[in-house]
DNA sequence: AACCGTTCCAACCGCTTACTA
DNA sequence: ATAGTAAGCGGTTGGAACGGT
């Protein structure tokens, strides 16, 4: 059996010092992103394992974007919560040089506000019966930048074009929020959300297919609704899959 | 200057999944 | 087949920074 990957009593919390930060690169740097277990100790770090894999992933690794989010991030980040809910590592995986952990803390600091202050309910991305709603939703002043946002919130999608189902689950995701802004009924129009997921996607793993049939023999075996199970994550490509 | 409330984000926690002995 | 562990993930929290009074 494994060894624990850290002794808790042994291991410091809270923030990281620049030297601990250095310490951290230099490893990595030198040895790679191996065994996080390992990696504080050889580091010469009092950290857990875990910690020293989330400082890297979320603020040290050198591919990382930071700073403000540009409007057509923002605005993907909308149209992918629409479309996935909060799997933030699925939507982070789409915009490059960010993390989960940074578009989650986006999204509820900055954009869920936003939504709502559209009279939009960020949870389900239809308007709101009870929220506040400007009378122009979409032009207001500074907000005008999610001008994209009614397509966001969702273009129900046309066809389950898929060569293969990646999982019943994510359309049944697509098409409630699909449904949204809807108002109880069709009064807008939601032109340009292209939600087919069937030929972006970039990366076609070889297990993919076999997977898809394993998944699909085993949920209708067990008759498995757990919606988790989104097969585009095993898709590395930071390309953006959705709009083209 | 001091206090208070709000915002933001880094980091932690706990759960789930995948993997391995 | 089973149990234990590492890795990954989303939710939550703590505290620094900021703005208003």
């Amino acid at each position: 059996m494994r060894k624990p990957c850290c002794d808790k009593q042994d291991t410091k919390k809270g923030a990281w010092s620049k030297q601990e930060d250095q310490k951290l690169i230099d490893y990595i740097r030198k040895h790679g992103e191996g065994c996080w277990r390992t990696i504080p100790q050889a580091a010469g770090l009092l950290r857990c394992g875990k910690s020293c894999r989330l400082r890297w992933i979320n603020y040290l690794r050198p591919d990382l974007k930071r700073g403000n989010f540009a409007e057509d991030e923002e605005d993907l980040i909308i149209k992918l919560h629409a479309l996935l809910g909060n799997r933030w590592s699925l939507i982070a995986g789409r915009l490059p040089g960010r993390t989960d952990n940074e578009v989650k803390n986006y999204w509820n600091s900055h954009l869920r506000r936003k939504l709502i202050n559209m009279g939009i309910d960020p949870n389900n991305h239809r308007l709101s019966q009870n929220l506040p709603r400007p009378q122009n939703p979409i032009s207001t002043s500074s907000d005008a930048k999610l001008s994209g946002l009614k397509s966001c919130v969702a273009e129900p999608p046309v066809t389950k074009s898929r060569g293969f189902d990646i999982n019943n689950n994510i359309y049944d995701q697509v098409s409630d929020a699909g449904s949204c802004l809807l108002e109880d009924d069709n009064s807008c129009s939601l032109p340009d959300l292209n939600l087919d997921l069937t030929t972006s996607i970039p990366f076609t793993p070889v297990l993919v297919n076999h997977d898809v049939e394993e998944r699909q023999k085993h949920n209708h075996e067990s008759n498995a609704s757990e919606p988790d199970q989104v097969d585009l994550h095993v898709s590395p490509s930071p390309t953006l899959l959705l709009f083209r």
